[in-house]
Parts: structure tokens; C-alpha cells; sequence
DNA sequence: TCCAACTACTTGGACATCCAACTATTTGCT
DNA sequence: AGCAAATAGTTGGATGTCCAAGTAGTTGGA
């Protein structure tokens, strides 16, 4: 099924010729764009059988890896730089399956915090060596590459405000 | 709003320490989807005063560039790698704006073709200027990274049988 | 003290994507 | 020639994301 050529080097060449600029910035979208679609078929396919997906498997890594288990909604909007209502959508679903609880904040009592049930923590710790056997679906990059993807991509999320 | 810290090196500090493997992989794999999150919101909020997204961007331009403006619906979702279905609700939306035309086929009447008229013509060139402006929304990012983004995620694709 | 402004989360609606199944047409094998 | 298999596109249903607006609770300054 692959093309016989790269589209985006394709892309450039017509980008050029029509005089439009910036063709290495619309390279680079372009190259993240496609990524993000092949690598996030990939892991939700390697999640599927699980009942996950990326964004919520991202979710229970980030409560597995708060000690006690339990963060507000609102702090894993932050860090997944989710809108508030794909927060409360994810976490709908965790709950319906039994990986989440939500509970109520001691203190702040607008607050809601989800908590990691013990089949929550059973399941990501399955999520993350599935995804870890299929390198993310990224098995066969050399790592070289890999650290170039790091590398550059840091500075553009820094450059970009994500932190 | 940004976080006080690189969300992803936080994220392998804890995978190291809870011994989940592909450290660089899942990095990458991170890393890919925040850029792109970032990016899309940029790019279509540049595009959105123009009643354009992305994806009808993507589409206009693939139409723009091929010299008849004219394409099959199922090229264009071979180009952009989307499923069929997504082909035909984002041809419907450009043909309710009157930026796009459903032809038939003159010799496979079971293909319908997309075809450019004048206001998508010049539509297209407006989004595309307004992109340039902005570079996709990655000025600031050093060209140099830019061109590292480029050749790695070629070979990311590349290697994922993309082409 | 008290109330306006802010914060946390949820609900309802718009939109984009995918999959499964369907219709129409074309192709290829016998 | 004739029919099964493949191809092109659409429809209906599920999911996931966002925005706008609403509810509930908290905070800070007059």
C-alpha cells in the first residue's frame, strides 16, 4: 500500500514552484502531521485489545506515577494539555471500566480527583509492556533517529511555549 | 500558562525508574504527538477565519497543485492517508462552500472526481499565504531544527513503510 | 463581612475520524 | 460470455476533541 514516492518531498517541490515560502516550516507540519497519524495507529491498535487508547493509557501512566495513586482532573488536563472536557470524557470511560475512581477532594471540595484502582494499575503496567514490545511502533528507527526526533522536537515545544 | 517543566523528560525519568523499556521510543512517540497537538491548533486557527481546517487545506492544495485541478476522491485519500470516509465529509464541506465540485468520471462511472473552482483556487492561495506568515505556526524554531525534524521524521516514515 | 471574580468540573452541541455494511460498477478468471 | 471478486464511494454508528455555557465552590479586596 505505500506510495511510490514521499509525498512531502513531493509537496515541497510543488510548494516551491508555486512560489508559496516557508517550505521547510510546511515540511516540518506536514512530517509531524503524518507521524502523529502512522505512530498513533500503531499504539491504539497495540492498545486495543486492553480497552485502551493513547490518551487514556496516558492517564493511568500519570497515575501510576503520582505515589499515591490520585491527582485532580484538572493537573492531568495540564500535563496532557487536554481541554478540560476530553478529561472528563477519558476519565468517564476509565471509570466505566473499573480502572479509575473518582473521589472527592479533602480540601477543595470543587475539586475531583481520579484515583488508580488496583485493576487500573494491573492494566497499565500490560499497556506499557505492549507498547514497550512494539517500540511504540517504532521498532526498526535507529536510534539515532530516534534522539534527532527528541532532540528537535524539544526545542519546538519549547519554542512553542509547552513549557 | 506553561508547565514548569519538560512534561516528556519527566515522563523518562519515570519510565526509566519503573523499569518500562523503549525509553527513546516512547519519547519519540510522545514527543511527536504534543508537536503535533500544538501545530494543528496553530495551523487551524490561522485557517479558520478562512472557513478552512487543515485537512481542507490539505485537500484544496493537492487539488491546486495537480495541473487539471481535478483528482478522484480516492487519490486524494491515498495522498493524505485518511480513511475514505473522512475523503467524503471533507469534500462535502468544500463543496457546501462552493470551494469544490463532485464530476463524474468520464470513464469509470464509479469514481467521482473533486474538482477546483475559481473561489477554491483563490481561497487555497490565501490560506496558504496566510500559513506562510505565520510559518505553520513554527517561527522561531531555528531552521537548523527544522531540517533535523525533516530528515528524521522522513526516515520515521520511511521505515513505517509510509512510501 | 460580603460580593465580584476566579477556579473546577460537567453538559450539550459541533465537527472530524474511523469501522462496518451497503450500492454501483468494473475486472479477471474459467 | 458470465459470474465471483475487487474497487469507488456513501451512509449510519461509535468515539474523541473542542467550545460555549452552566453549576458549584473558593478567594480576595472594599
Amino acid at each position: 500500500m505505500p506510495l511510490p514516492f514521499d509525498p512531502i518531498a513531493e509537496a515541497r517541490r510543488n510548494w516551491k514552484k508555486h512560489g508559496w515560502g516557508s517550505v521547510e516550516a510546511m515540511s516540518a507540519a506536514t512530517s509531524i502531521t503524518r507521524a502523529h497519524q502512522i505512530l498513533l495507529r500503531q499504539i491504539d491498535g497495540t492498545l486495543e485489545p486492553l480497552g485502551l487508547n493513547f490518551s487514556r493509557f496516558e492517564a493511568l501512566a500519570l497515575l501510576h506515577f503520582s505515589r499515591v495513586g490520585t491527582l485532580p482532573l484538572g493537573k492531568i488536563g495540564d500535563r496532557l494539555q487536554v481541554h478540560p472536557t476530553s478529561v472528563t470524557n477519558t476519565i468517564d470511560r476509565l471509570e466505566a471500566d473499573g480502572l479509575v475512581a473518582r473521589r472527592p477532594h479533602p480540601n477543595d471540595r470543587r475539586t475531583t480527583l481520579a484515583e488508580l484502582t488496583p485493576r487500573g494499575r494491573r492494566r497499565v503496567r500490560a499497556a506499557a509492556q505492549a507498547l514497550a514490545e512494539v517500540d511504540f511502533g517504532l521498532d526498526g528507527v535507529p536510534s539515532r533517529e530516534l534522539r534527532k526526533v527528541n532532540e528537535a522536537l524539544t526545542s519546538l515545544r519549547r519554542n512553542a511555549g509547552d513549557f
